[in-house]
DNA sequence: ATTTGCCCCCGAAGCGTTTCGGAACTGCTT
DNA sequence: AAGCAGTTCCGAAACGCTTCGGGGGCAAAT
């Protein structure tokens, strides 16, 4: 509840001074800073976030926003996402909150709202799609923002991504080395630009083999247990079509497709060859399966740092506190 | 990005006037309201909450803390509790945010911080614990918090509970009607408040019947289908001293000793009886268990709106913007 | 002796909103 | 004619912070 000029009153200097001295500013002896910050210390000073919005633009908050419709069994992600998110904001002075739009459709007005109502400095986008309005939208607006993912196309926005493509395209020449000739791929959403990148370098390992790309081959859903299920039952329904392996989009879906091909009477990996992307989320471990889950790696918990890294530093190039 | 200023130019009225004319104040006349609101819509007004809570000490922003550390397994909850309230909440006008604390021994200091850096008006809390901190510290620093659940104790706060006692005593009645006389418990994590006041409501039952409460019938631990599996197991592994019925606590634990019974070669409800509490998750049916599964229900989705009814009176009340 | 440059400091303005205390006007009562 | 109440409005202050522009003081350069 201790404010600058209760400080400044203290130690018989200008609120300018004290604000300065906090910040870091240059021009403030060495001795008036030591000065200031002990008795910001005793004082249990807090600066107002909401008043040094107002002042200089900077509120030291980014958010996040989520959409509504809930994701059964995929959840465990936004865990994920957002404790890591948080831990690293939250390790470079900032806070990071998290808003759920009410909808879908109602997303862009979500941010029009948060952004012209002024308290968040930049946001984080995850899951994008291959084409998103978001980004699009929020550089328009010249609002900060970093993608985890990315799009297609344009890309003058500081995301971080991991090489689906190549991930999609070495899983399927595996398979193709060891003699496959039938690959299924259960896939996450449509149009999510992961998804679409992971089905390229699935089709281009196909291609270069000269492999057809069968329609039903590629299968799309969220990454739970029961789309893996689903899906595997359904491959296996249709006589003479049934896949001898299957690249499965996370560890979740991989999980589904186990249980399937056990109720099958299937066995991995001698009847059917089965391999997941694990993205390291808590609770669920590749070591787990058995028979041993063949994998790639590359835990979702890498990408907040580097992220959390370029969006402050685009705040902060923006629109400089100090 | 327009602002009272703007409009009021516009017409030719004083910023004092538009801002009370778009609150509803009293002394501003129809035709002006209507023209100023008017006027508002066509600019795309949107106040800017980091200036109103500056001067009025209301940003309309509520939030809720939550510990970093993760649930694997039972996060779905999460997803059910920040949705709920975000909904509610913007349906009132205001924003939710949630909050990660980087440590639950920070969870103190992390409420300090948003407190005194005031950006949010209140606070809802869940899991309680039957005697905790967050209650007794939020109260002395006279910050409006509306609690899921209760303390055990003083509780002059607003809440919103459901009779756990009485949920944890029918189904213990129940089952000792049907004959039972050995029966357990798979209960949430010690010290919090619900999972005490089922245990006392367990116990109530089984004392009026009668019966001795053993150590071992009354198990705690996260509420994940993994719990429910390795108690059961547990339980079942110590010859003559295993429960002829279980009282689980929610639907994923209920999922485990199902799976556990199968495993055991037990079935329900022949060898064993089975009672769950479902709170209605999202993607968690307890029509989904063979055989049948006894529940007894509240959905938490039923919570939520009280709460923000609740918490926006106290914060209305104690400040009130008009 | 004057200028230059540097270091440290301060007053005041401004961010966009709410709110307090009055003020102008109308119409109505004494 | 004066007083009163009610309605509608406004100026100015305040919230806590940042930042612009300037201003002393002092040592080195002219």
């Amino acid at each position: 509840m201790a404010t600058l000029k209760d400080i400044s009153r203290q130690l018989n200097l200008s609120v300018t001074q004290v604000s300065r001295a906090l910040n870091d500013h240059s021009d403030v002896s060495e001795e008036t800073r030591r000065r200031v910050k002990e008795a910001a210390n005793i004082l249990k000073y807090q600066p107002n976030i909401t008043a040094r919005k107002l002042a200089s633009g900077r509120s030291g908050m980014v958010g996040l926003v989520m959409t509504h419709d809930p994701y059964p069994g995929a959840d465990g992600m936004w865990l994920e996402i957002v404790s890591g998110l948080s831990t690293q904001f939250s390790g470079r002075g900032m806070q990071f909150v998290l808003h759920v739009a009410q909808a879908s459709d109602s997303i862009l007005p979500t941010y029009q709202k948060l952004i012209s109502a002024g308290s968040l400095d930049g946001f984080v986008l995850v899951e994008p799609y291959a084409h998103d309005l978001r980004t699009e939208f929020l550089a328009a607006l010249q609002v900060p923002f970093v993608v985890h993912g990315r799009t297609i196309g344009r890309t003058d926005y500081p995301y971080f991504d991991i090489d689906n493509f190549g991930l999609a395209y070495e899983s399927a020449c595996h398979l193709i080395g060891h003699g496959h000739r039938r690959i299924a791929m259960i896939n996450g959403l449509e149009h999510r630009s992961y998804v679409e990148a992971r089905n390229d370098g699935f089709r281009a390992a196909l291609q270069e083999a000269g492999l057809p790309v069968e329609g039903g081959l590629i299968r799309h859903g969220v990454m739970t247990v029961a789309t893996g299920l689903v899906n595997t039952v359904q491959m296996f329904g249709e006589p003479g079509r049934a896949p001898t392996a299957i690249i499965c989009a996370n560890l979740l879906i991989a999980q589904g497709v186990y249980q399937a091909l056990e109720s099958l009477g299937l066995r991995v990996p001698q009847d059917v060859s089965v391999i997941a992307h694990d993205d390291a989320l808590i609770g669920l471990r590749d070591s787990a399966f058995f028979p041993a889950l063949t994998v790639t790696r590359s835990p979702l918990r890498d990408s907040w740092e580097p992220l959390a890294e370029f969006l402050t530093g685009a705040i902060g190039h923006k629109n400089p506190l100090f």
